[in-house]
DNA sequence: TAATATAGGGAGGGGGCCTCCGTTTGGCTA
DNA sequence: TAGCCAAACGGAGGCCCCCTCCCTATATTA
């Protein structure tokens, strides 16, 4: 399916510079890193970006494409795992890492979630799809809360990868990850 | 000690009609509304506008300073509720519900944190004290978890705040509040 | 090599932040 | 009541960013 006539040299070259530059610039600088300056850095007009990313969430979709498809797969393998909390928490924990990986991607994915328009949309509905089958298991299984809803559980996984952004440890997400889905009370 | 000389009678004119119309736009627009709206909006010059409030964070605390101070008082009192892990419980849920009065406000507080200059500095750091004793006392009767910090738990409580700005229904922080506090896991 | 679809580039309009400094005025004093 | 001046006002201007539009350049194909 993929018949996209091939690019011509120049725009491919292009593409692939933003891309990189793209990824060093929301990684110093979070989401909101300034389109302008990915242009310059990669030696190409403010146009040219526009051209292939017509916005800042078409350019986070190209970043992150092969992680979101690296996860529905797991997400679909992970429906064949012994435990299902356990193949819930790894799901998620991997989730909220990906949500982590840029300053601001969190908001950024959770509003792209009421946002039809939004180049992320698909993404992470799809996202929220492989959480709800995972969800359901856990749920049958009695190994989660009857009321809880699986938008809930991703929110929540979205919640700690934005709460990592202020953590000044390392491993912030495991952590907080692990106080949320294990709770918070003594055992 | 508000040995503060009162102010011109224009001055204070402005300055209440500030906060007034900040209420307002902070309210719709989240956080990171437009100060020369606001500005626009009180009838009164951006100048006149950084006179008043040098930062946006000085804006903020004005407008959230009553808030604080009601919110030191509940935890000094709450020392002496007879549940402490309720105590903690309605405690933070309090905060959240501050946390989630403007969008983005989450966001600012927990970077006010790390940020001695910024002028909510004092309020959030003054939060961070407050609830410290109130989780110091949870963990002592053995209703908390022991390795868990009262900057984890503070952190927790705005993430919760964060995640309700995403969340449709109107009781969001309440909820998904419970879900934390609660745990996820089944009973 | 010439034609042409494709791609590049950047000026320009819109908006926001914040500072600086010339202008205005409230309130006090004589 | 008039005059003074510290206090307050206000907005132009410099800087940055977003995004669009349209003219220019060029890779590819015939």
């Amino acid at each position: 399916m993929d018949t996209a006539k091939p690019m011509r040299a120049d725009a491919r070259r292009n593409y692939e510079r933003l891309v990189e530059e793209a990824k060093l610039a929301f990684g110093r600088h979070g989401v909101d890193a300034s389109l302008e300056d990915i242009a310059r850095s990669s030696g190409v007009g403010i146009g040219t970006l526009y051209r292939h990313f017509p916005t800042r969430e078409a350019l986070l979709e190209t970043l992150l494409r092969d992680r979101f498809d690296s996860q529905a797969a797991a997400a679909r393998e992970l429906l064949d795992h012994p435990s299902p909390i356990d193949a819930l928490r790894a799901w998620l924990l991997d989730l909220g890492r990906t949500s982590a990986r840029y300053r601001g991607l969190s908001d950024s994915m959770m509003t792209a979630l009421t946002d039809e328009t939004s180049q992320l949309y698909a993404s992470c509905h799809a996202m929220q799809g492989a959480v709800s089958h995972l969800v359901d298991r856990a749920r049958r299984a009695g190994e989660l809360r009857e009321d809880v809803t699986s938008q809930e559980v991703l929110l929540l996984a979205h919640a700690v990868a934005w709460a990592s952004e202020h953590v000044g440890t390392a491993n912030g997400v495991d952590r907080l990850f692990e106080l949320v889905f294990g709770g918070l009370r003594a055992s």
